[in-house]
DNA sequence: GCTCAATTTATTCGATTGACAAGCAAATTC
DNA sequence: GAATTTGCTTGTCAATCGAATAAATTGAGC
């Protein structure tokens, strides 16, 4: 029998997370509300009743989704044991791509969101993608010193080489017969591309 | 004065490019025949005289994209003097990036379509992905000789490390400042990724 | 048992959308 | 130069969908 205010968080995670997942799915003006309560297993009015419209559902996933990388890597690196720069960004790297694995939806939405420059857009960069770009920018920067614009060009390798893969893990499957959601599959990308970026 | 036959391959053409980015925009869903008329410039009824139904343009579109890749790719290492496997095998990569530049669709159609599988995945799969993935494969152990699970995941990073930074140049340009469009952007991506994964 | 927060059901009103039919004018054909 | 084909335009329609809201219901907590 759960707690009032169990109940209410649980629906509203169940809301976000789905949401998250019909958003990249869909693009924003394709996910529906309807579609999103369909996936969470909860009422369409429950979407207007918890957030006031469906682009402050979208705001919310957001900040969920991006809350959680952030909370993982920061767990991840306080556990691992190594002071060597280069083997701390190996690990960035490898914890990146382990969280695209268990998030497929993490990539798609860059894809979705960052090809066409609107309110989203901006509220996303501002919010959540230039914190953490600069943050791995200075990583970058203080390991390997490269140049601006360098770092640049890579971080987008890096992004896009650790996260296309899982966000086309149907196409991968039918493609190569390779199921990239194991998580063997998961952990040897993340290995691969550590060791491909920082040898 | 077009000549008639001019005419009718002029209005395909351009519908045929404008359908390629609506597409990739806004999924096959979300992309409206009228949406890629008006960025076409022609009236909409004319989509359904040219190709019978919004599906065959879909499809139509796809096999123009793909062509033109394959004909820029066999032009390009034609030109080449080179015959040493590993710069081969870099050119292939800097070809794929700079085709990946000039067509941000390429890349993000294959986001839009590899997330889930449909009737247009297979058809996608089967008809152009496959024939282009083995070419790659092959190429890829011919030169390196990794095992084939290996070459997966690094063809899946060749990808989506040589395409997300043009998918999402306006993300990129709000986020950088770098114009990932740029020939210059483009020619610095190409030979970074190439030198990165063939040194 | 009363109250009000959490959830459901029902409805509205608008905006699209793919497809198509009928017509038109220029160009090609005979 | 009349006939006809053809590339294209206009107008429309039946169907679908979608966000928001309002009214009704349930049940936990006081």
């Amino acid at each position: 029998m759960p707690n009032r205010a169990q109940q209410l968080a649980g629906t509203r995670a169940r809301i976000l997370a789905a949401a998250a997942g019909v958003f990249a799915d869909l693009g924003f003006k394709g996910a529906s509300t309807r579609d999103i309560a369909a996936r969470a297993g909860v009422n369409q009015g429950l979407i207007t009743y918890h957030f006031k419209s469906k682009d402050e559902l979208w705001r919310a996933s957001m900040h969920q989704l991006f809350s959680e990388y952030r909370e993982r890597l920061r767990e991840r690196m306080n556990q691992v044991a190594s002071d060597d720069p280069r083997e701390l960004a190996r690990e960035h790297i490898r914890e990146f791509v382990r969280f695209s694995g268990a998030h497929p939806e993490f990539f798609r939405t860059m894809v979705e969101e960052g090809k066409r420059l609107n309110d989203r857009m901006r509220w996303l960069v501002e919010t959540h993608l230039r914190p953490m770009y600069d943050y791995f920018d200075a990583m970058i920067r203080d390991t390997l010193g490269l140049e601006e614009d360098r770092r640049a060009h890579l971080i987008y390798m890096m992004i896009g080489a650790g996260g296309l893969i899982f966000a086309n893990a149907p196409e991968c499957r039918a493609l190569t017969g390779l199921d990239a959601n194991t998580p063997k599959a998961i952990q040897e990308h993340a290995e691969q591309l550590a060791q491909l970026l920082v040898p």
